[in-house]
DNA sequence: CGAAATAGGTAGGTCAGTCTACCTAGTCCT
DNA sequence: AGGACTAGGTAGACTGACCTACCTATTTCG
């Protein structure tokens, strides 16, 4: 009897991970609660059960897509102590990222699109622009290593870096695949050796 | 009597403007007809008259902001044949289109924002991708112009600008204002002198 | 038992799009 | 010149679909 249907805490993930793909897959707005539900696999009272509302939903998506973004940088980063290394490695968390998606076709950065959708004042923006501040401080960290002697120096790489992966992740978005990422990444290379 | 209430296109002209200041603050999702139809100052009926649907007012709503930035590129570009200037004058358009939106708050790429919304195979999507195209191909012939017997550099360094200027654009529509264009302005600049 | 799940329905609201009925300013035709 | 016609506008009711959120009643299982 290998399916349990009523473990506590087992509606909770089925549901998250449903949210998760038809939010990132169709916007959230696009997405209701009976199409969560029923790809879920689950009762519609099971949502309200473990989550307050559709926005609580919504905002647990974003926590949980930035945690799934983290691990696979952790991942990446922890193979080597190389600070160039490190570098590409939140490339390479990002590829590794869109390749999770590709079932449904890449579209750029789930997180991104989420803020797009979301009115100027919500708590899940402010959640987004976080991720994308550590990312940029993760990346800033790896060249301080690699110019000890010049911070600044090491502030404009990282905020050239931040951008130059951000506007690959949106092109690849676009397109539909994760080629713009493998470019990106290519000229990042380049950057951090010709200087 | 100066006021003619039913000149012929005056509505369309006022139903695009206030359709455009509403998907591009708030998102084309959470803008609703009536809201669209208010803000204008128009019966809803004359929308129908004038658009088949909510989806063709989206499409014009896209074709007349890449017109919109094409415009401003233009008046940027034509300032000087200088192959650097005509690279800066694409970041300068984006700061440009930036301000116009500053009355209710810059939310970046208006086109990007409007493709997170739309499913997979919208036409708008393609327009999006014409226009980001368009963008890169811009930069591209610049470049040819400072590297004229390294189309293959030109190509290449069109890519990383174009990512460059994405990002910072994205990053911007997040933080709520243009400081990340001018600063990708500064690396662009920068990137164009050292080479 | 009791916590957590199930199926299914309901209330109250919003949305896109249609419809009716009326108004106004030009144009055409005799 | 003047009446009829037309194009494009206004106001507002209405339909059918869908959405979130809540509710009821029942069942499963540790």
């Amino acid at each position: 009897m290998p399916e349990r249907q009523s473990a506590p805490g087992r509606a909770r993930d089925r549901l998250l991970r449903a949210a998760s793909d038809l939010f990132y897959a169709d916007g959230i707005a696009a997405t209701g609660i009976d199409t969560i539900t029923e790809r879920a696999g689950v009762a519609k009272q099971s949502l309200y059960n473990n989550f307050p509302s559709k926005a609580a939903l919504v905002s647990a998506y974003i926590d949980a897509r930035h945690d799934e973004w983290l691990a696979l940088y952790e991942v990446r980063q922890q193979a080597s102590d190389d600070p160039v290394a490190g570098v590409i490695a939140v490339f390479d968390a990002y590829i590794d990222h869109a390749s999770t998606a590709y079932e449904y076709g890449f579209r750029g950065c789930g997180l991104l699109n989420a803020a797009a959708e979301l009115s100027a004042g919500d708590p899940g923006r402010a959640a987004v622009r976080r991720h994308k501040a550590q990312v940029e401080s993760l990346l800033c960290a790896h060249l301080n290593d690699i110019y000890p002697e010049q911070p600044e120096r090491a502030a404009r790489i990282g905020k050239h870096l931040a951008f130059l992966l951000e506007g690959a992740i949106a092109r690849g978005g676009l397109d539909g695949n994760a080629n713009c990422l493998h470019a990106a990444k290519a000229i990042a290379t380049d950057l951090l050796e010709q200087s």
